[in-house]
RNA sequence: GCGCCUGUAGCUCAUUCGGAUAGAGCACCGGCCUUCUAAGCCGGGGGUAGCAGGUUCGAGUCCUGCCAGGCGCGCCA
């Protein structure tokens, strides 16, 4: 099977070997005299008039030879042994020593790709380590929105790379069912709920007023009917006063709660549990529809059910980790490099969010993982230091924790900036935006950038189903492939593989070395990008593919006449084709046979 | 005020542990469909990489200081 190791690392490696046999001639022959050779640099070259591959070994050296680093490039190039797989060496720039690949070493790419098929690129750096990814975990307090969005895709797709590279990878979200948020969507819904009973209610400024809380309200009235029904008097007596009313709006919405939770008693938990499985239910299926299937969904409110929570804390005091101040607990966070000490246990007794949430990063590794991907909203970056030395504390190796900050994405209509708010009810959700722009486009557009990057999505853009979007460019590139064999079809031709990978020597024109170059780069981008957490990376690569693709389509006919140059091309083509569905694959897109 | 992120072509973004003349797409200008899908190809214009120093063979990349924008600094989650 082909592996990156086996396969790209060999013309590296290859390379390396020719370098080491010349230095070594050359420092028996007493031309240089070096205490050590540096560890050499082989990197593949952006531009193709530097050949394939390059080092910067002569300019590494100049300083410990106090020589020209032009000069010592001729020496090595001079004694580099001959190899077939070497066509050209050339010295250029202050000094760089270009290599060619020979057209034989380039085309074995070839049949490396049609006999891996969709295992190409895939290799084992991971080693079968066990990698915890942790991504969306949206609040459920309503339907997730476009920001969410870009979470999965980029989640979802940084898995798929990791297991592609060999690590065993486990998806979880996170659900924050045990806050105050879910107090304020239950009272939310119930209030919802009692106007559809009959009542008039002003809706408290704090709650929960999209849209979707009166269709959890009216599945909770079908369901219950009248049973939870209280008179709105009883319900509003005495509350303190609203914010329109000169009054604070956290404080009415928590004595909202508290008279909910007095007046249902076990009814609570019904309004509350109706919501959060409605909302949940929701979350999954949007998912779902966006290609994103979670493993775990891991509830914060059964975690805290157990002992996992207490049991830290406890040992942590034991530990000397945790003090007491103005009668709160505090997490000595400092100790290892966060700002201040952070609260575990308020004086009131109750343990705080972040209590629960260093013990869950941590009970990620209990649970048998080696290393943990957590991935956030960038506005939680103030919180990613105290989460790290929770996990120092816990005795977990923080080498093996990386928290991947996403930036927002702001919506724009044309020039106009779409104003979102989960509370104010106007802001457009991830299945408005699967809507418009389809699945496809979705998922491409999200991870086209680094995380840290801001996004600007432009919904009218995306919309618009023009030549813009460039996952068309890249389907097509797929399509037009599928759309030559077809062809051939159609013409009573029949593909033989073995005729044309027994004529790959006939591939020699420069759009042929182009695309033979670009595919056999896959492996290294697909691993560059599943170890720096960077899709983007394979979004431009696929772009690029399909660039030298419809070059190579422009300029040459591969239904040729000449049987062994129509098959070699077919070939190629085919490994091309390969390739893009990998990649796409990779990403969550389709490759559609035609367009 | 302190901390983190960002600043590259008119716009949106790339630039592979610091490498060669900073690249794409969109937009703009000019060409290419009797030949495998023109959702395509070929060519062209467009840059003080926020600003100023420093480190070295070499800096968009690393360090320092400013400037601008975003985010975060709770016994909230």
């Amino acid at each position: 099977m082909y592996t990156f190791e086996k396969e790209y690392n060999l013309m590296k490696q290859h390379l390396e070997e020719l370098i080491l046999a010349a230095l070594n001639t050359l420092q028996a022959q007493g031309e240089f005299s070096l205490s050590s050779i540096p560890p050499l640099q082989i990197d593949t070259t952006k531009d193709k008039q530097h050949g394939d591959f390059a080092t910067n070994i002569a300019l590494v050296l100049a300083k410990p030879l106090q020589r020209k680093p032009r000069e010592i490039a001729e020496k090595i190039v001079h004694a580099l042994p001959v190899s077939p797989n070497v066509a050209k060496v050339e010295i250029a720039g202050p000094g760089f020593i270009n290599f060619f690949s020979s057209m034989q070493a380039l085309s074995d790419v070839v049949p490396a790709i049609l006999a891996a098929q969709d295992k190409f690129g895939h290799c084992q750096l991971g080693q079968s380590k066990r990698v915890h990814i942790e991504f969306v975990s949206a609040n459920p307090t309503g339907p997730l929105h476009v920001g969410h969005g870009r979470h999965a895709a980029y989640g979802d797709t940084v898995g798929n790379l990791l297991k592609a590279v060999g690590f065993s990878v486990h998806k979880e979200y996170y659900v924050n069912d045990a806050g105050r948020q879910m107090d304020i969507l239950a009272a939310s819904v119930w209030l919802r709920y009692l106007t559809l009973c009959g009542e008039t209610i002003i809706f408290p400024t704090n709650a929960y007023r999209g849209g979707y809380v009166v269709d959890i309200a009216k599945v909770l009235h079908a369901q219950q009917d009248k049973r939870l029904h209280m008179a709105a008097a009883v319900v509003f007596k005495d509350l303190p006063r609203d914010e329109p009313e000169g009054g604070d709006k956290e404080e009415y919405i928590n004595a909202l709660i508290i008279r909910a939770q007095q007046l249902l008693g076990d009814g609570y938990k019904v309004v509350f549990d109706c919501g959060l499985h409605a909302i949940q239910q929701d979350i999954h299926d949007d998912l779902v529809e966006l290609g994103v299937v979670f493993d775990t969904w891991f509830s914060e409110r059964d975690f805290i059910k157990t002992d996992v929570v207490n049991n830290l804390i406890a040992t942590w005091k034991q530990q000397g980790y945790v003090y007491e101040r103005e009668g709160a607990y505090w997490f000595r966070s400092t100790d290892f490099g966060d700002e201040k000490d952070r609260v575990i246990e308020r004086s009131n007794g109750q343990r705080t969010y972040f209590a629960n949430d260093a013990a869950y990063h941590i009970d990620k590794f209990h649970r048998g993982f080696d290393k943990e991907v957590w991935i956030v909203g960038a506005d939680h970056h103030g919180y990613v230091p105290r989460v790290r030395a929770a996990l120092q504390a816990g005795g977990i190796d923080v080498n093996n924790f990386s928290a991947q900050l996403v930036q927002f994405v702001t919506l724009y209509r044309g020039k106009e900036q779409v104003q979102m708010s989960t509370r104010g009810g106007e802001f457009v959700t991830l299945r408005e935006l699967r809507a418009e722009v389809g699945n496809d486009a979705a998922r491409f557009f999200y991870v086209m950038r680094k995380c840290e990057q801001h996004m600007d999505f432009d919904l009218d853009l995306a919309k618009s189903q023009s030549n813009d979007n460039p996952i068309y460019y890249i389907q097509y590139a797929h399509a037009r492939i599928c759309s030559v064999f077809r062809q051939l079809a159609e013409r009573g031709g029949q593909y033989d593989q073995t005729i044309g990978l027994a004529h790959l020597h006939l591939l020699t024109e420069s759009y042929e070395r182009q695309l033979l170059t670009r595919l056999g780069h896959y492996p290294q981008v697909i691993a560059n990008a599943a170890l720096q957490y960077e899709p983007h990376l394979l979004t431009h690569y696929l772009r690029d593919l399909a660039t030298d693709f419809h070059a190579y389509y422009n300029s040459h006919q591969f239904l040729t006449d000449d049987i062994g140059l129509r098959y070699a091309r077919l070939a190629l083509i085919t490994a091309t084709r390969q390739i893009l569905i990998n990649g796409l694959k990779l990403i969550g897109v389709q490759a559609p046979d035609s367009m």
